[in-house]
RNA sequence: GGCCCAUUAGUCUAAUCGGUUAGGACGCCGGCCUCUCAAGCCGGUAGAACGGGUUCGAGUCCCGUAUGGGCCA
């Protein structure tokens, strides 16, 4: 029975890339007549937060993606949330110290930086831990353990030789184990690192074909020692390419809308969404472009997947999501712009804002404009403020951005404050700020308070939107010779 | 810096067994249609990173270099 998985973490709003992998996933599985699984890993208790656990499934849910185990819907193998999982993380760490495959580790942070230091000094071709606790006698951690000294769990890497996994896509993948260090399995504080928790989750889980990006092929080798050390079989891997942004690096928010929010309130259909994904990094053959999802079960082949670096082409994007709506008839097409566009509850949220602002109600259709496209038309000189050259507004439009990508929670408060301390520490005047934040946000000279107005319009769209004015700045700073 | 992965037009990709005029799509440009704009239709633009080898024959196999990317520090 083939069981896939896609474990993503709560650290932020659901992501593109969720969303590529979990498709991966899902259709193998389904092609193949097994399963598919969604588990949390929320083991990184200081980032990870609940709000985004449920955003995250939302979206999963939209795109039209289903799982037939994870922590909503339950199943045998769960829980399906890692937070949850934290006594079998410590039970299978004492079950490799006791097979003689971990160790207990109870190096200081101050010795382990100094060993780094000096590894460093000494130009050592790797700067991993030293292996010395592997060397303590068994009299030595009880007298350590007795005295209450905080350890870590680490797992015992072989120094000869090589490690060797095969990649369904990419064939034998050999690392040489000299560069390899014994891995902590559990922190001091009891919790499990990655590594142990997802090696335990996938097999307890009976996940056959771990398919995942390729950033995680460095760290196979150690997930397939864990496996041996366990005495378990391990899964086949199948490394999929990265989605890029347009300089080919990994897509990252701060230069491409990576959020699934942003793509639902620009009208990109869920199917479409999918479709797309399906498209990049993956060929349908036959010359198709189009195709729903359960004609890309029906072809799927791993096999077909490229290894190139597939940029996320919003271009096609669009053109796509257009076919789809000519496609489809009007009546349907009446029911998505109304669930889209004219979302009561959106629409309930603007009103306060545009109240005092209005008189007669068909005002508010042709003020609000910028609250429902994503596209905004203003004049890019606008972005400028008097006496400031538009090198040093965009210097200054991209430090805020900066500053407001940082932020987890979007309300007119938090904004507020972040704006306002941006303001002193740099010692701008507010409207200096304010104004080009403005243009960037709504297009316009005049608006709702403009905190209000960003908390409403929402984080994704708001950062797309100040990122597209400082491309803006840049290219006035540069058409004018001005590069500062 | 070390290791690993990758490399077909600006972008996504095809040709999976070595033989094709290197195919499709987005974008861009042009034409037709048309009250405008879209859409649609027709056409155009543009590609094997480089250098060696193996072979009658290499985009395809091997080696090296370069470039891009990822991971670790």
């Amino acid at each position: 029975m083939v069981r896939t998985r896609i474990a993503p973490s709560p650290t932020g709003d659901p992501h593109v890339g969720t969303a590529y992998i979990a498709l991966f996933n899902y259709c193998f599985a389904r092609k193949h007549g097994g399963q598919f699984i969604l588990r949390i890993e929320d083991t990184d208790q200081t980032r990870s937060a609940s709000e985004y656990e449920q955003a995250i499934l939302d979206a999963l849910k939209w795109t039209g993606i289903t799982w037939d185990e994870g922590p909503d819907v339950g199943g045998p193998c769960g829980p399906y949330r890692q937070s949850e999982r934290a006594a079998i993380y410590r039970e299978h760490a004492q079950i490799l110290i006791d097979r003689g495959q971990a160790y207990r580790c109870f190096c200081t942070p101050e010795r382990l930086e100094e060993m780094r230091k000096r590894m460093v000094e000494e130009k050592r071709p790797t700067t991993g831990y030293d292996g010395q606790c592997s060397h303590l006698s068994e009299a030595e951690v009880q007298e350590k353990l007795s005295a209450g000294v905080p350890y870590v769990i680490r797992l015992k890497m072989p120094r000869e030789g090589d490690s060797v996994f095969t990649d369904r896509l990419r064939g034998e993948i050999r690392y040489p184990n000299y560069q390899m260090d014994d891995q902590v399995l559990l922190k001091s504080d009891g919790f499990p690192t990655y590594h142990l928790a997802n090696v335990v989750d996938d097999h307890l889980m009976g996940i056959t074909h771990v398919i995942r990006a390729e950033e995680w092929i460095p760290s196979t080798p150690k997930h397939v020692r864990l496996y041996e050390a366990f005495g378990w079989q391990p899964p086949e891997f199948i490394h999929m390419p990265l989605l890029r942004n347009r300089d080919k690096s990994k897509i990252s928010k701060r230069k491409n809308p990576t959020s699934i929010l942003y793509y639902q309130r620009i009208g990109i259909m869920p199917e479409v969404l999918l479709n797309f994904l399906a498209l990049v990094g993956y060929s349908f053959g036959e010359d198709r472009e189009k195709f729903t999802l359960a004609e890309l079960i029906d072809n799927f082949d791993i096999g077909r997947v490229s290894l190139g670096e597939p940029v996320f082409d919003l271009a096609k994007l669009n053109w796509l999501n257009g076919l789809y709506v000519r496609a489809m008839s009007e009546d349907e097409l009446t029911d998505r712009i109304v669930g889209n566009l004219y979302d009561r509850d959106y629409i309930r949220r603007i009103v306060p804002l545009m109240r005092e602002r209005i008189e007669r109600l068909d005002q508010f259709a042709s003020m609000t404009t910028y609250f429902f496209s994503a596209e905004l038309q203003y004049d890019p000189a606008h972005l400028v403020p008097k006496n400031t050259a538009p090198g040093v507004a965009a210097d200054l439009l991209q430090q805020a951005t900066d500053e407001l990508d940082k932020l987890r929670t979007w309300d007119v408060a938090s904004l507020e404050q972040v704006l306002r301390t941006f303001c002193e520490r740099t010692g701008t005047k507010p409207k200096i700020l304010f104004m080009p934040v403005r243009i960037a946000v709504t297009g316009r000279q005049a608006s709702p308070g403009l905190f209000e107005t960003m908390e409403v319009i929402g984080k994704p769209l708001c950062q797309q939107r100040l990122r597209d004015a400082v491309n803006h700045l840049k290219t006035l700073a540069m058409a004018q010779g001005d590069e500062r």
